[in-house]
DNA sequence: AGGCTATTGTTAAAATAATAACAATGCAAA
DNA sequence: TTTGCATTGTTATTATTTTAACAATAGCCT
């Protein structure tokens, strides 16, 4: 396979989600335009999809469910488990962290940081936290891959340096504040505003019509 | 203006922010590149997104971070305050509250809605939080038009159908389990699941390389 | 069996988005 | 004043992504 988009890869991923959605209420086989519903999407685009990761369905049945997330599995799972770590415990860190619990993917989350005494040494449904201080040695005693900031703002940077420095190879940024990184660490910045201003954006020409 | 991409309008919101810190630093004017280094985006990026809404900066000065603040916000902004409610209290559901607060957009967040007793009738960083069962009433009596979602996804659908009831314009859906609205109500979907596992494809591959 | 239809797989076209290229020009320094 | 250069604004080009088009065919119905 010589090159999946960007866009491919993230569907891929919603794919496989709304499968297993199907699996579990024991649907074998699916059709393309029964997955471009789900997602919102057109039916062209899922069998494109599907076509780029070499799949082949069934004329007439469709796609064979449990194939299916297997292939995408291989796709973009990593053979072994690739650990995660949330730096910044507040509410949306504990959101993620809780969020991840109990769903079977290759990433799992196995620390938590953060500066507040009354946190370290705890944890949180079954993640422990320590002290953003140790952040190094934890991250490479644990050989940590990714890093998921959720910090204020205005550590934003600093933690970002200590993750780089660290040996993080991936970084997804949840806070306000953008970030650098060196060449060779994957950064994926997400800003919830932005989301929101986008559909109050679309609210308001919708309304001017 | 005839039409702006979907793109651009992202990235403006975020030039704002990126202006807005620049002006509680005291500068007053800014160069396409400042702005693009901080936003990870190329310099031409930033000229085209700025020629395409009509503004002119000064050659050898750059662009006046007050006046471009003030036409972004004429674009993205609405004339009028945008209501926006949360439902679903939990810890994401906190996060966005608490994200929101202070600063200073025409988005305001003024109602959140969640099913448990115990947090009913409470503030959240001064955000009342009603019943869901009144979740019509208060849309309605608060002319609010944006709705958040952080529910379990086992209420996703349900919930959906009772915002789009209410009259919501526009629905920004933060749950893991993808939903159906009428045409006429603006829908974006986030999932943390697929953000992270596109940090950990492209952590993978290039590991594999 | 034979025709009809729904569905896939794939190529072609269109739309969208990003990047490059470069003329214009106003400021700074000589 | 004049030269050089940094910077904008804009058009052209390229890359990416989506959508359309349609041939092929497996299964269904008669």
């Amino acid at each position: 396979m010589k090159h999946l988009p960007h866009k491919t890869i993230a569907r891929l991923s919603q794919y496989r989600r709304a499968l297993l959605l199907c699996l579990a209420k024991g649907k074998t086989h699916i059709f393309s335009h029964e997955i471009a519903k789900i997602q919102h999407i057109t039916a062209v685009q899922v069998r494109r999809d599907i076509m780029l990761i070499g799949y082949t369905g069934t004329l007439r049945k469709g796609y064979n469910v449990k194939e299916l997330i297997d292939l995408i599995g291989n796709i973009i799972d990593s053979e072994k488990r690739i650990d995660v770590c949330v730096v910044g415990t507040g509410n949306l860190g504990k959101a993620i962290i809780n969020y991840f619990k109990g769903r079977r993917t290759k990433l799992t989350i196995t620390a938590g940081f953060d500066i507040d005494p009354k946190k370290i040494g705890k944890k949180i449904t079954g993640v422990p936290i320590y002290n953003v201080a140790d952040i190094k040695k934890i991250i490479q005693e644990k050989n940590i891959r990714i890093g998921v900031m959720t910090v204020p703002g205005e550590q934003t940077t600093e933690i970002c340096d200590m993750l780089v420095d660290a040996g993080i190879k991936g970084i997804l940024n949840f806070t306000p504040k953008p970030v650098n990184v060196p060449h060779g660490v994957f950064l994926e910045e997400y800003d919830m505003i932005t989301s929101l201003e986008k559909v109050a954006f679309f609210v308001k020409t919708q309304n001017e019509l």
